[in-house]
DNA sequence: ATGAAAGCGCTAACAG
DNA sequence: CTGTTAGCGCTTTCAT
């Protein structure tokens, strides 16, 4: 391996000099410059990020830290709008996915101290996830997603209230009556603001949440199906629901499939989380789009201005999703319409 | 910040000793050992794997270098296979992005072994990505989903052709004759295999490809949109098409669709890449499901052999693919049955 | 079994 | 403008 010395050496200069033109400093000659980077580029040489990091105190890495990039195509979004900013900026990142569980997070926290991050950004697991080992190093945190109880980081998150309140705004406006709501867990930022939106749209319509339309799943598919079905069975059916994520939203269809139901007349959908097929499927589906690259992108952003020396109190930005208006959530009276 | 030199005062012992207990050397006194242990937690201390790296010339980080998390459920399945591996082991990863750029993937592999990387896991953008400046610092390199000419590195495949030989089997013997083929670009591993496939397919049944009946496109949704069109459009129709991804299967979907046609009566279809929700269409979507997870737990165990000593020969471990028939696909006497 | 000391490759005072 | 030098925090001979 050929290091600064080998290049300092056969460029005759020092290893000062050879760091110097290798952080562009302005102060040197631009004859040294040239030899230098001719050597450079002569002995194959590449200066090594752990000895700069190692010296700088500075690490051009970051850490991502979500639950799961599988789960459906918001963490990749994330991830990605999350990449391009960091790669456009000079860092990379490590990808450390939690799958929820606050052991395996809390693991990943350490490394990214004991690797020296320069930034973490985090969806936390839970409320009780523990920043204090990146606060204590200094590690500059950013939450996405989901936030934390105590305001000790940026966050960037999507206005979920307000994508589940239109989604049943919608179906209210379309005359249907009976909304059912399948939820995630409440304990979940995501779980509770999804749920007060669907409270509050159908309050604000003048009408009382019915607890029998409600189950609290697990945000997973099979969680779904099972609420589903539940919902089903009972002696009075809902005439349409709203599924707070895409997973149980898969479960969901997959039960209202196998009761022989048709959709929108026997019930109509709305999903949380927009999907690339949902518009492959018969009747497409109306679904709340999350804007997750920019959460991504926004994330990014806050943590680099922290990184470039920003030093306020915590910021909080909020993105708003928007409501894809399809087939599975049709007006009732233009249901009639086509009967008619 | 604690050092291993605050751990070594407090403890009243010499740095080496504390390393020692670190990296839990047999040889030290177990009384030394506690009280070590007893104040590294009282003073919150984390080794630096900054300092570790830089000393030991071992970094316990790998980089995965793939297209595109995003690029629907493959890669970032791919992905949690290489990160659980990797966990278990102790590994960490750098997750990076090509979008099968090869100046950004070239940028990639000099950041790996800027980093000096223990190990990469890649998936070359083309034919001509350049391995040199890992092979040249000893970087241990393990090919995923794809392969290159030059047999320098270990590499795990997914059986393509047999994948596709399935598929295609499939709807011959279900009767299907205008058998089309909407391919990737075939200077891609995967988008020749696969072609391969259909063809042996194809000519194994007597018969020979059609070259009217083929779409070489460019394995994204709007190409395969564009494909299926002009498929549709020929005065001969084919009676049923291979699509060899699932975005261009999303754009054939859709094209279909916008064709009224019916599936599988007007055209039966066969996707490669299964995805979850490939039993939500109507009718259910034939497809061949690739062991995407496997590919990426083999890659790391692979790579992890290279790190713990291995030096043979480049090694080839090929997955197989697995057809999932379902209703898109319905053999051509049952379709006459149900009419009947 | 333990400690002293050198050094991994780099940057940043400090001199000159 | 350039060179000398002292570390960053850790591991690892080499002595003891």
């Amino acid at each position: 391996m050929t290091t600064i010395v080998d290049v300092a050496r056969a460029a005759g200069v020092s290893t000062a000099t050879v760091s110097r033109v290798l952080n562009n400093h302005p102060q040197v000659d631009p004859r040294l410059t040239a030899t230098v980077l001719q050597v450079i580029k002569e002995l194959g040489y590449r200066p090594s990020r752990v000895a700069r990091t190692l010296r700088t105190r500075r690490n051009r890495v970051w850490a991502l830290i979500i639950s799961d990039v599988r789960t459906g195509p918001f963490f990749a979004d994330v991830v990605r709008g999350v990449e391009d900013v960091a790669y456009g900026a000079g860092y990379s990142l490590f990808l450390c996915n939690t799958d929820e569980d606050s052991a395996k997070e809390a693991s990943y926290i350490e490394l990214a101290v004991a690797e020296n991050v320069g930034g973490v950004i985090l969806t936390p697991s839970g409320p009780h996830t523990d920043l204090s080992p990146l606060v204590n190093f200094g590690v500059p945190v950013v939450l996405a997603d989901r936030t934390l109880p105590t305001q000790v980081a940026d966050s960037v998150l999507v206005d979920n209230v307000s994508g589940a309140y239109q989604a049943v705004a919608h179906l209210l406006a379309g005359g249907y009556k009976r909304i059912a709501c399948i939820t995630g867990m409440l304990g979940t930022t995501t779980g509770s603001r999804r749920y007060v939106g669907y409270g509050r749209a159908i309050e604000e319509a003048g009408l009382t949440v019915d607890a029998s339309l409600v189950r609290v799943a697990d945000f997973r598919e099979l969680g779904g199906q099972r609420a589903m079905q539940e919902l089903l069975d009972q002696r009075e059916r809902p005439d349409a629901v709203f599924v707070t994520n895409h997973l149980m939203t898969i479960g969901a269809l997959q039960a209202i499939v196998d009761a022989k139901l048709t959709i929108p007349t026997d019930i109509a959908i709305v999903s949380f989380d927009d999907m690339s097929w949902s518009t492959l499927l018969r009747p497409t589906l109306t679904a709340v789009a999350q804007p997750a690259y920019d959460l991504g992108v926004e994330s990014a952003r806050l943590l680099l201005s922290r990184l470039g020396g920003y030093s306020g109190a915590a910021r909080m930005v909020t993105l708003s999703p928007s409501l894809q208006v399809r087939g599975s959530s049709v007006p009732k009276r233009r249901l009639a319409a086509r009967r008619g």
